[in-house]
DNA sequence: CATCAGTATGTGAGCATTTACTTGCGTGTC
DNA sequence: GACACGCAAGTAAATGCTCACATACTGATG
């Protein structure tokens, strides 16, 4: 099988358990089963292989809040189903979402803020939905704070194996009313 | 002035800004303005110097989580000052805590769980009021990371500029009200 | 009070090792 | 034969850490 995947998974991977700094060529090498050149023959840093990654991660979860939150109407609903697929979809590749959210800050550096991230996402939608009188008024960037980290945390946890093996969509329907819960809560 | 505290701030500011393996010794020392090998002086590697610091910090915020749960009844007071001095404290050593709650991922290795980590410590306040009825029944480790959450996400975009200049005390209330939501939330 | 060994603290040049990355070569495929 | 892909060995730079030396403090001694 050609080198390329592979490489990309044991990235993903030593970089979610080293981070990036932590993180060596040769680990991910190894861990590859390819030897350390292959890498460079794809990429041109270790540095651009992790920016690709992670990119793709955010741009993937970026794509799904703007899909998911315009399917429906009402916060209620939008919350509802956000948190659903992030669920979904971090439980179908677990080691990419755990790599987005452990590392993230790692990367802060890099993303241009075009509103297109999922925080400035989430935040739109509270605004909105406050002029909307759908939720008492507030800031919308601490209350989007709140509501992003009642799935975040419980994420991390889980990625610390706080959790046991539950999948993460197992605590879905209680994340969705906690959501709900901050943001009504005042 | 000695050198050892100027290093611990150096040390600290460094740690959370490039992380603990992106950070290294020639820059938490020309930051401290002293000689690389004065940090040897006083620690025996980096990584001992980054795990005092963690752990200080650990220990600091685990203390803090017992006595202000300890001085009052009820869950929800608990949740309230819980909420409120850990804001105090934060606003106060900004640098230790987000050094704290950013780079938490890379000392999980070392600390062993006694049940006196702050995590362990909140899952056992909620699991108590769960068995008093002040909450209703419901997987403790998950409440109790969807509570925290609320607290360190905003914590966290304010480290990541996110919240503007604000002291974390500011939204202290909007975040009190938002965990005894998500406690109570079902 | 002066002296002086003992100790703690800081320096800065330098060392061994690791790290990201390169290069020359071989192999299979169109 | 051109090209994409992968390998093994190698390179220059950076990194954590050490060591011989210098300096300041301490406190017991005469």
């Amino acid at each position: 099988m050609s080198a390329k995947p592979r490489i990309e998974r044991a990235a993903l991977e030593v970089f979610a358990a080293h981070g990036v700094d932590g993180a060596t060529t040769k680990l991910i090498a190894a861990r590859a089963e390819v030897s350390e050149g292959a890498i460079y023959r794809h990429w041109k840093s270790k540095d651009e292989l992790a920016i690709g990654l992670f990119m793709a991660a955010h741009k993937r979860l970026s794509d799904l809040i703007e899909t998911e939150a315009g399917a429906v109407h009402g916060v209620a609903a939008k919350a509802a189903a956000l948190v659903k697929a992030y669920c979904t979809a971090a439980d179908e590749d677990w080691t990419l979402f755990s790599f987005h959210l452990l590392q993230l800050h790692h990367f802060l550096p890099y993303y241009q803020d075009d509103g297109r991230d999922p925080v400035t996402l989430v935040e739109t939608i509270i605004k909105y939905a406050m002029m909307k009188m759908e939720l008492p008024p507030g800031d919308p960037r601490v209350v989007a704070a709140m509501a992003i980290g009642v799935i975040t945390q419980t994420a991390q946890n889980k990625a610390y194996g706080r959790l046991g093996d539950d999948a993460l969509s197992a605590h879905a329907p209680l994340m969705t009313a906690a959501v709900l819960a901050v943001l009504k809560a005042r």
